[in-house]
DNA sequence: ACAATATGTCAACAACACTGACTTATTATC
DNA sequence: GATAATAAGTCAGTGTTGTTGACATATTGT
């Protein structure tokens, strides 16, 4: 006589959501990274030269220093990397004209090219979730994001200008 | 004369939108990562012994190729890690009773401790996003999540019974 | 002059993935 | 019952990506 559903405690579904919560952002990320690796592979280079010269791309005459903070690893990991795609010519450095001692980075043509390609299914995948799970569901989908990410680099995508530079050429 | 706001094109509006939501993920997912990582290396364990705990614990009793096909990983990749979790007494192997190959895995009282210990942080981060961003928002957030990854595994989500198990231990 | 900063480099190490080849049980099939 | 297929494990080698620690060089700031 009482509620037909079993309705299970709220304790047991919450927990039953955040646990999805946890496996979906797994999920996810695994696919989102999937095709792009898979091309980086048969260019001989792995998900950290994606990584690199998508900010380089996105942060034109960014300093190493900066991109080291986005990245938030060593100069000895990005150094690997960084001279592989410079020495490869995807990347270019130029002598800082305030600062001397900074190499401010930018992707030459041939750089700009593989990072479209690269991003584009990346882009292509976002851009199909968007179309099909509709603006109101973006917006969401952002708030969570936004929520779940630390303080300090949600700022870079609250309108201000974020810590340690950004948003402006 | 016209509108005061230059309206930068919807092109560009698209494009800015999808490179927020490309780094969106990877900052989310870094800084979501990251404090369980961290426990994980006062352990002395990676990021890999965390998933192998997680979804053992999710899956009691999970075959050994069931938990291969979900981690998308080889079996020598995964027999490092399972290894050592089984020898330092966090997962035990039962062999199957239908299937007398199979090596059934497990959490011991330990492994479930350190598996409450290390998701704890990341249910409390969602936990959290969610509480902030509000029902709509977690629909949107789920939605378009489901949309990112692939279909295969869109389905475990679903309230379907996923391909290759899962569900009911 | 001297200290601080930006960058680079050498060396060693660890985590985590891969391929390829092979072994051992156990189950399924002809 | 012989044989093939499956589940799991193992050994060996390799590559990417991250780490520490130490040190070098050029440039800027005090």
């Amino acid at each position: 006589m009482s509620d037909p559903r079993p309705s299970a405690n709220p304790l047991f579904l919450r927990e039953e959501e955040l646990r999805q919560a946890i496996e979906m952002l797994f999920f996810a990320y695994r696919d989102f990274t999937g095709e792009a690796d898979a091309m980086l592979a048969r260019h001989g280079f792995g998900r950290a030269h994606h990584r690199v010269i998508y900010f380089v791309g996105r942060h034109p005459m960014i300093s190493v220093s900066d991109l080291l903070s986005i990245l938030r690893i060593t100069k000895q990991s990005l150094s690997r990397v960084l001279g592989q795609l410079v020495r490869d010519g995807f990347i270019v450095q130029h002598r800082g004209t305030a600062d001397g001692r900074q190499r401010l980075l930018e992707l030459t043509d041939k750089g700009t090219a593989i990072e479209q390609q690269l991003t584009e299914a990346q882009r292509q995948r976002i851009a199909t979730a968007y179309r099909r799970a509709g603006g109101d569901a973006v917006q969401g989908f952002r708030a969570v994001l936004l929520g779940i990410m630390d303080p300090t680099v949600r700022a870079r995508f609250l309108g201000n200008a974020p810590p340690g530079d950004e948003g402006s050429p």
